[in-house]
DNA sequence: GGTCTTTTTCAACGATCGTTGAATATTAGT
DNA sequence: ACTAATATTCAACGATCGTTGAAAAAGACC
């Protein structure tokens, strides 16, 4: 087994990786051409077709890359919390927590990187189109073990609440994560997109009070 | 005056508008071309650039379109809100219901145009390319009545809570209401994108909920 | 050093892109 | 009916698109 050479493709291969997740991430699938994100990758144009299968392909393993990544840490940090109430169940509060936590970890270590994926995400789930097969596949089952800890913990909550109450908290994760800097026009600088501290303080509440107010309707 | 000319102009107009709404809304700006666009309308391609100066020119009348409609439904059904409540505020629920229940009601008139806005909308907020600009020049000015609606009806509520709880519900909101079908296939079909009624039931009440939470934080 | 395999570059393909100018069809005003 | 204005079509432009095959460069193995 070649060191040298397979290190140095790998190397490659990310920097291209690299390129097209902040591309993608920044105009969407269609907006960036295969040339763009080669000329940022610093590297031939056909030399993604040496890497990559096609443009497809190339979108498809940006997604890949970190989706296991994410989906390994939430899971760990959830049955963290489980496994801290051997006998009760873990409030919601602490449930959301495992699926935001990690989120805000990734960001406050490799922030750009972990930036670019999670407003590809939000667009990939506000898209009719790509959005369903691509959030299903990589990140649906994850989401419904989260989902099993939730009805636990809100045993009195009907399924269609649970289900409309994660689409919901599926949404302002998704914008809020995104950074677009939304809030921060609105607010005229009150509030910023990338203030990572004042997210953590306030959305876990906001959404299990949501939670437990559906919970608890008759 | 012309009439019948004017009105055929008028019709053609709104057929290229309403192809371009459909197509936007599934592939966004850049996904689809022009000449998609036109085939879709039943017209010749250079009739794009006799009734508009750009494709460019073609999507923000797209958005600015219904963009009128959408703020005067809102401001009305916020304005009668507090017409009822002549001493004491509205209810939180109260204010959640006049920004959202406006969208309820277009979507059973006319599900499908209106469907498709609110797909375009729900793409351009999680965006960080187009968002910008957009949403500010044409929802933030509501955006703000609404919020000063929120602060009486929350005066101990801090600014930055304010400002995060409409974040949050505008995550909430777009996603929604963008239909996505996500929700389907999550739920195994025990939730639709397209129940407005269940909708209706559920999301002012998650959502004020949400609110009370961050408003009551010491 | 020479040979083989792997990585990168060069040059080009047909298709489609957004856009335009001139020609044609349709309607309005007289 | 004739003319002027408006609405629509035809034909084409240069640029860029995703993708490919063959040549060149670089590292691995004997």
């Amino acid at each position: 087994m070649p060191r040298r050479k397979a290190e140095q493709k790998q190397k490659t291969r990310d920097r291209i990786l690299d390129a097209a997740e902040a591309l993608f991430a920044q105009r969407g699938f269609e907006g960036v051409s295969v040339r763009q994100i080669m000329r940022k990758a610093d590297a031939d144009v056909s030399l993604a077709y040496y890497h990559f299968e096609s443009k497809q392909d190339l979108f498809d393993q940006v997604m890949l890359r970190r989706a296991d990544t994410l989906n390994s840490l939430r899971l760990e940090a959830l049955e963290a919390v489980e496994r801290d109430h051997t006998d009760d169940a873990p409030t919601v509060e602490e449930i959301i927590g495992a699926f935001t936590n990690p989120l805000l970890d990734l960001l406050a270590s490799e922030h750009e990187e972990w930036k670019h994926y999670f407003q590809l995400i939000a667009q990939i789930n506000s898209s009719t189109e790509w959005g369903g097969e691509l959030m299903t596949r990589y990140f649906d089952p994850l989401v419904s073990r989260f989902i099993e800890a939730l009805r636990k913990a809100l045993p009195d909550c009907s399924e269609e609440d649970l289900f409309w109450s994660y689409h919901f908290l599926s949404g302002t994760l998704t914008l809020t994560f995104a950074e677009t800097g939304r809030i921060d026009n609105l607010s005229g600088g009150v509030c910023r997109s990338s203030d990572m501290q004042s997210i953590a303080e306030r959305m876990p509440a906001f959404l299990a009070a949501g939670f437990r107010a559906l919970a608890q309707r008759r």
